[in-house]
DNA sequence: GCTTGCCGCTTC
DNA sequence: AAGCGGCAAGCA
């Protein structure tokens, strides 16, 4: 076949740009680059292109030379959307990564770290502020004819001396207000309104001397300041108060100072304002923050300041994981065990794993922190996978509190409390001491019953116990939101005799002012600190020492100090002792050691009394004798003993349908077609009913797949995720894959 | 004979 | 996802 120069589509030139499309469709589409040859789009860059019968936004992934299509059906695209690519190249393979990991098209996962507007094919947005310019007209005016309006004056000649206009915020700064004579000299057409250029934030005063480190504390820092400029993963495991956010400083520092950008990922949006705040008065240059508390616009400008370079640290929650950083030189996880790092509906990514195949790609230190690890970190750690850094001793030489169960078999208790624990909340409080109690439970009551008939109120949407929510006389559904008026006789027989069971920290905490009259007690909880800023003001005042006893659920284990608690009291952990989920042990262990942290200082040990009637079970036994780490062994034999994570991995394929035959069925389909595609080293039990089958009115069912062999485990899911999707669901029916699921509900 | 509504197919 | 053709059930 001969080349003719005239048809380039013969010859080795043939351009094909493969575009990830913001649909959940596997696969990429080909198209044709636009006719231009100058504006030759590169990977990573949004594209507007033709789709079906309608333009869509687009985003470039790879530029080959064949396509598998019939090339007379490629089109060319419709334009490039932006100057340049929005993705770097180590971003855009980050997120092909985590899309062929999780099991997600490749289309969702990128438009899933891109801000919402950009989805649409909107302009990125400017950072500008508003300000003012002096026209052709304003600057040749004679300024005499303003004798008579000095203000107008005044700005007009302010005006004046920046050409290129100045901020309405410079404006006021230097003339007091002035938006009237703004708005006169605009009528005047003497000057326009127009957008600047931000100007870089005033640069803030540093305190750049923190607190001295001590031993363990200093040799973490040279030892992860060593790594720097290549990948290697580190656990800090370091006990709560041992100073982990100063070794985060001095490093963040270090690296800043070459000029590169730093990404902290922490698991609470709550948490970010104070560890933004600490970091603003050590770190210099600017901070961006990222988290779904922000308005979209503020949230799109912080992304563009982390994709541009500007900013030298990036905070974020785990979708900030996907945030392009161009020169990314360490990534810190902080409280890296907590289940919240781990996207529970969607594109189910886990913000941590990803922070370690990150820092992976663009060869960097990764340090996942926390004073309670989890069990595959633990596991990384011991065997040598990940550096192993401990920080064991409370920084400023405070005392770690005492944990002691207490057995309340066949004790009488009041409030819920034993004799043993309220005698010692009574000398904490003549000691002028704070007490905290845990209980996590919210709401008032558990079980609303009819002692008549044994009636029992339940969610006509799941297959749930209503919560009695006393203060807004309601019975809440935990599990959908539903809500009813509490009934004053039982729905079922009419009787009166309708009795509240069992007790959350609404109820103890109306229970416990008769018992400590003299007390303040403080509750804190999702119901009462929904009000804006009403944490912020119970947490003040628990600083300032003017609560007692302060009561809560497990809000109260994350992140806030207390240092003022002496005593501690944990209520109530039993059933999560026995709770059916294999991470239920990890979870109750961690929330234990983090309650406890929360108390004692320097001049003040505290200690803790962990209620229970069940004082010989092993999981409290190894934490009360060996700690955090003794329970983490324990527990580790375990999971191998169990062949579980991390000693094996899981795949759970979800289905859900508002018929109740459905979900299972289709799990029977999705195991067959899995048992044909030959899934040698890949396990598959159930289907099996979720533990609570109906929830808002859906029936749940799920698959388990079980590996031991990663790669083995990821060639199957590509084949099988690919035959689910040809698979016809029943209408209503939704199924998902959860790659590393976090939760077995 | 013609409108309305749901299914399912296709999208480079 | 989303737009559209195809076909079946409902009314002059």
């Amino acid at each position: 076949m001969s080349v003719h120069l005239e048809r380039p589509s013969d010859d080795a030139t043939t351009v094909v740009l493969r575009v990830a499309i913001a649909a959940p469709l596997l696969g990429l589409f080909d198209y044709l680059p636009p006719s231009d040859p100058t504006a030759r789009p590169t990977p990573g860059q949004r594209l507007l292109v033709p789709f079906g019968r309608s333009l869509r936004v687009g985003i470039l992934v790879e530029i080959v030379d064949a396509t598998q299509e019939d090339p007379a059906r490629l089109k060319p695209i419709e334009k490039a959307l932006d100057a340049g690519p929005l993705f770097g190249e180590k971003d855009l393979a980050l997120i092909q990564w985590a899309a062929a990991y999780y099991q997600q098209p490749l289309g969702t996962a990128l438009f899933t770290a891109l801000p919402a507007r950009l989805r649409q094919p909107s302009p990125i947005l400017e950072e500008a502020v508003p300000g003012i310019r002096a026209t052709a007209q304003g600057l040749s005016l004679d300024l005499t004819t303003l004798a008579r309006a000095p203000k107008q004056r005044v700005l007009l000649e302010t005006a004046r001396e920046c050409p290129n206009g100045l901020p309405l915020s410079d404006l006021s700064a230097r003339l007091g207000d002035c938006a009237a004579a703004i708005r006169a000299l605009e009528r005047k057409d003497l000057i326009e309104r127009c957008r600047l250029k931000a100007t870089a934030p005033a640069a803030v005063d540093l305190s750049p001397d923190g607190p001295e480190l001590n031993a363990d504390q200093h040799r973490s820092v040279e030892t992860i300041g060593e790594a720097f400029g290549a990948f290697r993963p580190f656990l800090l495991q370091g006990v709560t108060g041992s100073g982990k956010t100063e070794v985060y400083i001095r490093l963040i520092q270090t690296l800043v100072a070459t000029g590169q950008q730093a990404l902290v990922l922490v698991p609470e949006i709550g948490l970010t304002p104070q560890l933004r705040d600490r970091f603003r008065q050590r770190i210099t240059g600017p901070i961006a923050v990222l988290h779904s508390a922000l308005n979209a616009n503020e949230r799109e400008l912080n992304w563009h300041r982390a994709a541009r370079g500007e900013a030298t640290l990036i905070l974020g929650t785990r979708s900030a994981i996907f945030v392009p950083i161009p020169r990314l030189g360490l990534i810190l996880v902080d409280e890296e065990h907590d289940a919240s790092l781990k996207q529970q509906d969607g594109f189910r990514y886990s913000g941590r794993d990803l922070a370690v195949r990150r820092a992976q790609l663009v060869g960097c230190p990764v340090v996942l922190g926390s004073a309670t690890p989890s069990l595959e970190s633990l596991q990384n750690a011991t065997s040598g996978r990940y550096g192993w850094l401990r920080l064991p001793q409370r920084a400023g030489g405070a005392q770690a509190p005492t944990i002691s169960l207490l057995d309340i078999r066949a004790q009488p208790l009041q409030a819920g409390l034993s004799h043993v624990l309220r005698a010692a909340m009574q000398s904490e409080l003549d000691a002028g001491n704070q007490i905290l109690l845990f209980l996590n439970r919210r709401g008032y009551a558990p079980l609303y019953t009819c002692h008549q008939c044994g009636w029992v109120g339940e969610c006509p949407h799941c297959d749930a116990r209503l919560t009695l929510h006393l203060g807004q006389r309601r019975l809440w559904c935990h599990h959908c939101g539903w809500s009813n008026r509490l009934p004053e006789r039982c729905p079922s027989c009419n009787g009166e005799d309708l009795r509240m069971i069992g007790r959350g920290t609404e109820r103890l905490e109306d229970e416990l002012r008769p018992l400590f009259p003299e007390a303040r007690i403080a509750r804190i909880d999702r119901d009462s600190t929904r009000r804006r800023g009403e944490l912020d003001r119970v947490l003040e005042s628990i600083r300032r020492g003017e609560i007692q006893i302060l009561l809560g659920t497990q809000m109260l284990a994350k992140g806030h100090d207390f240092p003022q608690v002496t005593l501690v009291g944990i209520l109530d952990l039993d059933q999560s002792l026995y709770a059916s989920d294999f991470r239920a042990p990890e979870r109750t262990a961690q929330l234990i050691v983090q309650v406890a942290g929360r108390a004692g200082r320097a001049e003040r040990p505290g200690r803790v009394v962990l209620q229970t009637r069940h004082p010989e079970h092993p999981l409290l036994q190894s934490l009360l004798r060996d700690g955090y780490s003794g329970f983490a062994a324990a527990a580790l034999a375990e999971r191998q003993a169990a062949e579980l994570p991390p000693f094996a991995h899981l795949v759970l394929m979800r289905a859900e349908s508002p018929r109740a035959d459905q979900p299972t069925a289709f799990l029977r389909e999705a195991r067959a077609l899995a048992e044909g595609l030959d899934p040698s080293g890949v396990h598959l039990l159930g289907p099996a009913l979720a533990p609570m089958e109906r929830r808002a009115n859906r029936y749940r069912s799920q698959l388990i797949v079980l590996s031991s062999e990663r790669p083995a485990l990821q060639r199957f899911l590509a084949r099988w995720n690919q035959a689910l999707h040809a698979l016809r669901p029943p209408k209503g029916l939704r199924w998902s894959l959860d790659v590393d699921p976090q939760d077995m509900l």
